[in-house]
DNA sequence: CATAGTTCCGTAAACGTTTACGGCAGCCAA
DNA sequence: TTGGCTGCCGTAAACGTTTACGGAACTATG
């Protein structure tokens, strides 16, 4: 004798009562309830999740869907670790598990979408390394399944989502560099599937714009989204004719390769150029401190959580005015890497 | 009409047979089953997933528990990610299905473990982060639960474990520094629940010993295996009134921090102390760079998912010889942060 | 033709839950 | 007493599969 079984024989009641019990219902009585609850935490019962879900339709698990294997985003190191657990603080609230999907990087995202969703494996969803043009938008759109997505996409269902406020980055980034007299500012963006390039890239122009300034095509560097990507990019930009005098990295790991690059050619960051980046652990670290942008991503994850939730029927009403359409602001952390000032003439 | 059935009525046969050619079992005439299979793609048929391991017992779902939040192992995002693709390249030619058990910070490790299986979550699991003593490991033995951890334990419940050879790298490093002159030799270990210190600390220990060299304890460093921890170390380190000649870092993140204290007091790692350490994407890209091992993290899934798999009795025929015990060699990359030799006196 | 064997298929039970439904006490008001 | 109401509980169906079992049709053998 099993699972519930076991326990409504334990305590020589039925199974129905039992499970009501266990499950907040009303129609039992307050005594039999503590009852089979103490003789469920000394019996270990737990319900199998199999049976759970087969019978209600729900599996009270939120899958939160990444590739394996390639660098796509550059976020380094405890990216994720750190927004998971933002999410699993909102979601224990609600004994909703949260899983990471992985899907292997000899997989198209979309089939192995398809598949999750066509198993009833998940309940809702959350999509990381959202793609400028995301089919999977619409899939999950059109099967009324709950999602978000960490990053934006050109492709509308009107979903929810989320995003780091890159808009706010650069036009701090300008602002701030061009207050300090460089009018040649590189900038850096990633390869063309991911949507933040064109919104990051579009921001700074149109900053500069504001300054007076055009943005020379010649200074926007495309790279891998690592360290190499960074060594890369600096290399490039001293091979200009006429290097810029200030910087913007949008990725978190390519500072580290473009400081070695630097400091290779014997160029010092915050000396000879500006440097403005992305927080990471490491950024206090480099030699000059990096200058960059940081945010909360256990915030971020909460943040993500709750609006999921909100998108969700069985928690609608108690998320009621969660955001929809966010981007995440981000402060700035001031290094020394960009107090490098352009002399006047 | 759905699922199963909705096949079955749509090829007017019935939902046995469709389940009988869908699964590969005999009595199916062949002529039916390739209409069943056909059929199934074309209208998108996926069985269902609670209905299936309802019946069957069976989730074709492989877990990898890991914690979120906490920095334990200083393994970031990258570290796992490359695992992971290694897993599912082994998992796919076997239709399992990897997800990434998320444990919060929260949440004690045990506790969540003892949801997961009562919950019959998956067929088997990768644990990660084991502990030197770990009950997670007699929980599972004790379930007859397939599982394999990734670090040892000096918990034995006869599982089957991969590790990376720490007493390899240990023995390299001390012959390799001792050999360039060093006597005075330090060496870092992460905090006291994880195994790997201890491993790593007794073979440095003898293999100094082998040279006649004894390790003064107050050149073993603890620190949390971060950047911050390794620029502590450095601290601490250089406050010594005889600093040691070289160290050797156990952890991989640590090294930009314990380069930047160096730094900033003017100490030149290769040139002024001799550091060897973990690989990292960044280690290349330090200066001067890091000489370091390495391991192939995807060759590391595909050996964890073969011994996990050999451990399943439904796959232990296919992988009679996959190793159950296992240290996994790393390869040492010559940096140049070892280059500094000990002036002879 | 009778029998045995083979090939294929349908039927129904089972997996562990949740939940709609009905029913039995006990109580109160008419 | 009668009727209805409330509080509590048991019964059984349902969720979507897999699979043991039995049986029909056909073939082979005597």
């Amino acid at each position: 004798m099993k699972g519930i079984r076991r326990l409504a024989q334990h305590l020589d009641i039925s199974i129905g009562t039992v499970s009501r019990a266990l499950n907040g219902k009303p129609d039992v009585n307050e005594e039999t309830r503590r009852r089979v609850l103490q003789a469920a935490t000394e019996l270990g019962y737990v319900p199998n999740q199999s049976g759970r879900s087969l019978r209600q339709g729900t599996t009270n698990i939120i899958g939160f869907m990444m590739q394996t294997g390639t660098e796509i985003t550059g976020q380094g190191d405890i990216f994720f670790m750190s927004v998971f657990d933002g999410v699993q603080a909102v979601f224990a609230r609600h004994k909703l598990d949260l899983v990471a999907l992985l899907c292997s990087s000899e997989e198209d995202p979309n089939d192995y979408l398809r598949r999750v969703v066509a198993r009833g494996f998940a309940d809702a969803l959350i999509l990381s390394a959202t793609q400028r043009d995301d089919p999977r938008i619409e899939f999950l759109a059109e099967r009324n399944i709950p999602f978000v997505t960490l990053g934006r996409s050109l492709t509308d269902a009107g979903q929810p989502w989320l995003d780091l406020d890159f808009e706010g980055m650069a036009q701090a980034s300008i602002d701030r560099l061009v207050a300090r007299g460089h009018r040649r500012i590189a900038i850096t963006r990633p390869h063309d599937d991911i949507n933040l390039g064109y919104i990051f890239v579009d921001r700074c122009r149109r900053a500069l714009a504001a300054h007076g300034l055009t943005l020379d095509e010649d200074l926007i560097f495309r790279s891998t989204p690592n360290e190499a990507g960074g060594y890369q990019i600096a290399r490039d930009l001293l091979a200009l004719e006429e290097p810029p005098t200030a910087i913007v990295l949008i990725n978190e790991t390519i500072a580290i390769g473009f400081y070695q690059a630097l400091s290779e050619a014997g160029i010092k960051p915050g000396r000879d150029i500006a440097v403005v980046g992305r927080y990471s652990p490491h950024a206090h670290f480099l030699s000059p401190p990096l200058t960059c942008f940081r945010l909360s991503l256990r915030d971020l994850g909460i943040a993500l959580a709750e609006t999921l939730l909100s998108a969700m029927p069985a928690f609608k009403d108690q998320y009621p005015d969660a955001p929809q359409n966010q981007v995440w602001p981000m402060e700035l952390v001031e290094g020394e890497s960009d107090a490098f000032l352009v002399p006047r003439r």
